[in-house]
DNA sequence: CAAAAAAGAGAGCACTGCTCTTGCTATGGA
DNA sequence: TCCATAGCAAGAGCAGTGCTCTCTTTTTTG
């Protein structure tokens, strides 16, 4: 029936299953992926190692529900950042903005879960495709905010060398159809470029060199807005 | 006296020094950071693990070196990458793309070693003040190309933010004296984003969005070197 | 109510980083 | 030249890891 209410013992793998990504999330922040231990999760739980793998078959499906969640956490943080600037009737760049700053804010909230999904990938892993769609929720946003502000009014349109034109027409096809394909281009790098300001400055890179973070990331943020053409 | 021979026991201990680096660099390259065994690097080369310890206090120590080395090889590859096209007398964004490019060509080389220096730090590991001159050979790199440029005609300066002048000045008298501030801030940027396209490859981000890297990257770095006013 | 499925407990394997002790050997001063 | 010293290798051992297997208990289901 429905798999909501399918006895006690249903409910009880349901809890189960949420205190230990809850422990190990705990693990992850105060010590980071590689020495996060299911023995230790186990341990903190008050239950056995061997016991923890009727819940996840190995290490690398716990950290992969994981970096699932941490998906969803950072594409909800920037979605509700985006609709309320949205709902206060902030312009594209502002909403850009926004989204950027979310990300950000984010990132340095939970710095090992961000290193995590766009860190270097935990060894011998790689995502499975289950991660996808919670992965591509930032992407999509970003493409909304430019696709909106194109409507009616064309955008500036990047120059495109004659090499990248077949590519920047295959992303536009299908990124955002309605887009010109000079602006998905730069869409899709000033997505890049964003999370490489969030890494430079969470991994320890901007240290001994940028000291207000926040004012140098609101100027930089700001020109990948008017790179992708906002306004 | 000189260090350079100190009889056959310094001398072993300078080759067994590199041999233990290059098994190590070998296999981080198939292995990643993470699964890097000490162990492993000691029974590859016939001897006991112990005696490893003898080169390197601890796994962090030999992470270590092995950061410094892939520093300085990035920072070579980008050097002479610039030698070469500026011995050709190539313009001043045609120096940038072809560091950007260089990179780029070495981080694909060298995945693992990459990350280690620009992927998430190493958890619980924190790269100590010895790395910092090898880390800064790209930037500064970058600063010289944009300071040639600037010799003579002025650049197009960016427009900053009230909040972020005193900053870009700070930056500025740190590491460009001769360049307006808000060239600096954007170079800075522009260093970031160029870190953020090549780590979007290469850690997968752009699996199933990008198709043709190479001529999107071009794009993406010579619109870089735009930004921080390199015509 | 009995059979079956799910969960927990515990022992055990092979591996890890690291330490400590025990011998051996090259180096440098008397 | 001799010999104490310092550097080095080897081995055992500790505490920890991921994971598997078996055995028992508990819950669900036909």
């Amino acid at each position: 029936m429905s798999s909501i209410v399918r006895g006690a013992r249903a409910r009880a793998r349901i809890e189960v299953t949420a205190a230990i990504k809850e422990e190990a999330r705990r693990q992850l922040a105060s010590e980071g992926a590689a020495r996060l231990s299911l023995r230790a999760v186990a341990r903190e739980l008050g239950m056995v190692s061997s016991a923890l793998y009727r819940y996840f078959p190995s290490r690398d499906d716990l950290l992969t529900a994981l970096i699932i969640d941490a998906y969803d956490s950072l594409g909800e943080a920037a979605e509700s950042a985006h609709a309320r600037v949205t709902d206060a009737g902030a312009a594209p760049v502002e909403r850009w903005v926004a989204v950027g700053e979310a990300v950000r804010a984010w990132a340095l909230a939970h710095p090992q879960e961000y290193a995590l999904i766009y860190g270097s990938p935990v060894p011998g892993y790689s995502a499975p495709q289950t991660t996808v769609p919670a992965a591509a929720r930032v992407g999509l946003l970003l493409i909304g905010i430019v696709r909106d502000a194109h409507q009616g009014h064309a955008l500036e349109v990047p120059l495109l060398t004659d090499e990248l034109v077949p590519e920047a027409v295959r992303l536009g096809a299908d990124l955002a159809p309605d887009l010109p394909p000079g602006a998905v281009a730069a869409l899709v790098a000033a997505w890049a470029q964003l999370f490489g300001l969030v890494g430079f400055e969470l991994f320890g890179q901007f240290n001994r060199v940028v000291e207000e973070r926040e004012p140098f990331f609101r100027f930089a943020v700001t020109r990948l807005a008017q790179e992708v053409g906002l306004r």
